[in-house]
DNA sequence: CCGTATTTGTCCGTATGTATG
DNA sequence: ACATACATACGGACAAATACG
């Protein structure tokens, strides 16, 4: 279990060190390691990476316009967090997006995208079976990772991406996951289903039922665990 | 009437020096001082703002996450150069987006929102009237502004105006304008009507149908134009 | 309430890589 | 193809602001 991990999201263009630094510290806040609120220390971060401050500050920059942290002057930047109001809203825009989604991939979807997302259904059944709750976890994100790559629409994967983060920040912050685990998990093949009838409105409405449900998970978890 | 400037889309967040930079560099690029494609000079923008380049650097970094510019290791950094089919792309996303607005809009406007929407038609009205241009493409911005605003939805209005500010870059690219000045006023009147009589479904389709006209037009003028 | 320590904000110097004659 | 000039990438140091005792 060393492995690079499932890394969940690295797409963080760059080979420069302020890239890698960004890339590494979007890891930390993604996992949890560093905490939501808690103060982020750039000299602290600096030593540990063996840079100086400099990269550190960029991808600090970078990070912030991202949304994944807030920075106050003259205090420093912090992991953000996510209110249930802002996870409500951008479930809101979400929602829109996977409906997109769903229209899109219903007109231009291959046999082969199929396929592909038929392995990932046959992996998320077996994490299920095996109760191997924290590889759902990663599989789910890529699933729906894949989707909205398949579109071929590099605006909207940028636009979902930082949304999905967002959703990734909000549930770091509770202890629920507003991804209903097995649950999900028949939902998901209803929308490869829908997508391979090829019918725009049905891919786009199941889609979007599937973001509400995962909406309606997360609120249901912390009405009952909150 | 008197308006509160030109200055287009101001709204990042800091007071911090490197937030400053940032504003500026973005308001030299939108209103296409720096021109598209062209290589931004750190040293000359850390004496032209009289600062050292490390604001400078960081501003940068921002804006690459914002999307206005993109970066080569050891090359630069460059105003990003948006493609038709990027633009296109942009669209599709912002279709969906329009859609929402319009829907969310229908639920919840105030009569106090509504009168504000007919004050800047009318201010297009003048605009039109007086062959205006700029100041009707900045009432334009100003009223979809204000609609996504009026929703009051934080996520959604970050990716709307990322969005508007790509499209924004897009135009500036060529020399075509997909605002379609005065035809659009009249789109503009159908939205608030759309809006004030509380028709979701009806809102949101106005709103669509207007983002895929302004689509429309910018295709019409790169096919005659360009 | 004041002094100290830590951290951030900024600036400058050096090295490396790229473009040009 | 080589050498020169220039711009970026990074590191380190100083000043200001904040937090703590």
């Amino acid at each position: 279990m060393n492995a690079p991990m499932p890394t969940i999201l690295h797409l963080v263009q760059s080979n420069t060190l302020s890239g890698l630094v960004q890339s590494e510290i979007e890891r930390s806040i993604l996992s949890g390691e560093l905490r939501v609120g808690e103060r982020i220390n750039e000299s602290g971060l600096a030593t540990r990476f063996g840079t100086s401050r400099g990269p550190v500050r960029e991808a600090l920059r970078g990070l912030q316009e991202c949304g994944l942290v807030r920075s106050e002057k003259n205090r420093g930047v912090f992991v953000r967090e996510i209110s249930i109001t802002e996870a409500d809203q951008t479930y809101d825009v979400r929602e829109a997006l996977d409906e997109l989604i769903g229209r899109r991939l219903a007109q231009s979807i291959t046999v082969k995208q199929l396929e592909a997302l038929h392995a990932l259904l046959a992996d998320m059944d077996a994490a299920t079976a095996g109760h191997d709750i924290a590889r759902y976890h990663a599989l789910n994100l890529q699933f729906h990772d894949a989707l909205v790559e398949f579109v071929g629409n590099a605006r909207l994967s940028e636009c979902y991406r930082r949304l999905t983060k967002e959703l990734l920040l909000f549930r770091l912050r509770g202890l629920q996951d507003g991804g209903g685990f097995g649950v999900s998990n028949a939902e998901h093949k209803e929308i490869v289903m829908a997508i391979a009838s090829r019918d725009p409105a049905r891919a786009g409405a199941t889609l979007r039922a599937h973001a509400a449900d995962s909406r309606a998970r997360m609120h249901k978890a912390l009405d009952t665990g909150a």
